[in-house]
RNA sequence: GGAGACUUGGCCGAGCGGCUUAAGGCGCACGAUUGCUAAUCGUGUGUGGGGCAACCUACCAUGGGUUCAAAUCCCAUAGUCUCCGCCA
């Protein structure tokens, strides 16, 4: 969400904004809007003050004078509700407009329709060259017995999987790892809730717009996670920061749950696009300055870039394009790393900043140092995905005897295994 | 799951339907004073919306309702606590 005002003084950014994020929304008309309630709240105040004042006097007036003055209170007062009524209204509809504005993106952000036009700002590691028909992950795991989609399949239905022996131990170990990593860099840890309200939803920018993807518990009217950027990012919503709290650092570990609607005989092979994984989220909270923001988004990018490279994981950064950005994101990397078996890069991380877009929805703010009350700006990356990040580590790190070498860093959490072998 | 109690500003805590657009205290900020990291006194101190401003207005868990008028009465919901039951 944005500040009204900042959208009613950059009209004409606002609509080019809504142009190259492709956004099907009339900001003339939310200005319109935005006109009658100005004019409803100033119709409605003025009744209410003369509601109070004629309140003030009923006490003081004697028993002739009373009749005729609470006659014209009575009027009043269903004027005063008419207007109330009308106010509502218009604070739905207000409310349900301002929750589809986009956020104008940052400087540099190339403009583009989809992710075809991202534009690539570096790689990193070589393409891996085998001396051998390298296998997919999917052969090296059936054979390493390492993982089962038939049964994953049998039991829940597309798009899940079993993960067994050293599969598991694996993923807990990457997940380990990375919460070592970012423990390391000054990032709190936590498990987080993975049922969430509409409130953690909304907040942070998913609904309204990506209820076909959430999971939701018609019960409870509760939703499971596809991130705990989405707990994470809620966590002190509603309140008020002290400036010595930041930069706020969270990281957490989750199981992560996604409809994948519409995306149906879409990277229909292995582990690539699933409905349940796991996750280590980076999520920051700051000031609310654009500079520090960008500082705050290379850092993200760059633990999420040395994690790879400890993994010695091949991968590139692509600079995402205002088509494929989503309605809040004002700037975002994505980082997709080699897959041997799709022959070229696939999304591994995503790293967003969006100033005080979900800070505003979340209601999150801080005092500045003058004492003002400000929305905070928010930010949040990957660190590691599993199974996603199983496609290149075990592709990539295959030998001709069918074995997977296990980088050094993993090796003490899998009690010093070097290699996975059958 | 059953029964009951409670929910007021950063915190504590008053509050017979109109004198409360919330008393008082604590805390905090600023100032004064005092021979000194304390005491005392004074002033100020919530969050939105509208307005250049003075100012007006809304907000007493949330949402409805009654009334000329609601923190105060009624209904629903949520949360907290206590007791009972069930259970890993």
């Amino acid at each position: 969400m944005l500040d009204i005002r900042y959208i009613r003084e950059n009209q004409s950014l606002m609509e080019h904004t809504c142009k190259i994020k492709n956004i099907n929304f009339d900001i003339a008309e939310l200005i319109a809007v935005d006109d009658e309630r100005k004019s409803l709240q100033t119709k409605f105040d003025d009744l209410k003050r003369q509601i109070n004042e004629g309140n003030q006097k009923i006490r003081s007036l004697s028993a002739e004078e009373k009749p005729a003055h609470l006659a014209q209170m009575k009027e009043i007062s269903s004027r005063s509700k008419e207007i109330e009524d009308k106010q509502r209204q218009n604070q739905e509809l207000f409310h349900k407009m301002m929750m589809q504005v986009p956020s104008p993106v940052a400087e540099g952000v190339p403009v583009g329709k989809d992710d075809s036009e991202n534009v690539r700002v570096k790689t990193w590691g070589d393409i891996p060259k085998f001396g051998f028909a390298p296998k997919s992950h999917v052969d090296l795991g059936n054979a390493l017995g390492m993982l089962d989609i038939e049964r994953g399949v049998k039991i829940s239905g597309s798009r899940f999987y079993f993960l067994k022996n050293m599969g598991t131990l694996l993923e807990i170990a990457l997940m380990r790892y990375a919460l070592d990593f970012l423990m390391k860099r000054g990032f709190t840890i936590m498990t987080v809730p993975l049922l969430v309200k509409d409130l953690a939803m909304s907040g942070t920018g998913y609904f309204p717009g990506g209820e076909e993807q959430a999971y939701k518990m018609a019960k409870d009217d509760l939703f499971l996670i596809g991130t705990s950027e989405v707990p994470l990012a809620s966590y002190h919503c509603d309140e008020v920061l002290k400036t010595e709290q930041f930069p706020v650092r969270y990281a957490s570990w989750s199981h992560c749950f996604r409809r994948e609607a519409g995306t149906y005989g879409k990277d229909t092979q292995g582990l690539y696009r699933i409905h349940q994984f796991q996750k280590v989220e980076q999520v920051i909270v700051i000031e609310n300055d654009e500079r520090k923001s960008l500082e705050a988004h290379e850092f993200l990018l760059k633990n999420a870039e040395d994690f790879l490279q400890s993994l010695e994981i091949p991968y590139e950064v692509t600079l995402v394009c205002s088509g494929d950005m989503g309605q809040g994101q004002v700037k975002k990397y994505d980082i997709n790393s080699w897959m041997p078996s799709r022959n070229g890069y696939g999304e591994t991380h995503s790293c967003s900043m969006f100033y005080e877009f979900q800070a505003r929805r979340l209601n999150l703010r801080y005092r500045d140092a003058e004492g003002k009350m400000k929305f905070c700006h928010t930010l949040n990356n990957t660190l590691v995905a599993s199974p996603r990040i199983l496609i290149p580590l075990m592709e990539i790190h295959q030998t001709e005897s069918g074995s997977i070498r296990i980088p050094a860093v993993l090796q003490p959490y899998m009690e010093g295994l070097k290699e996975i072998q059958s």
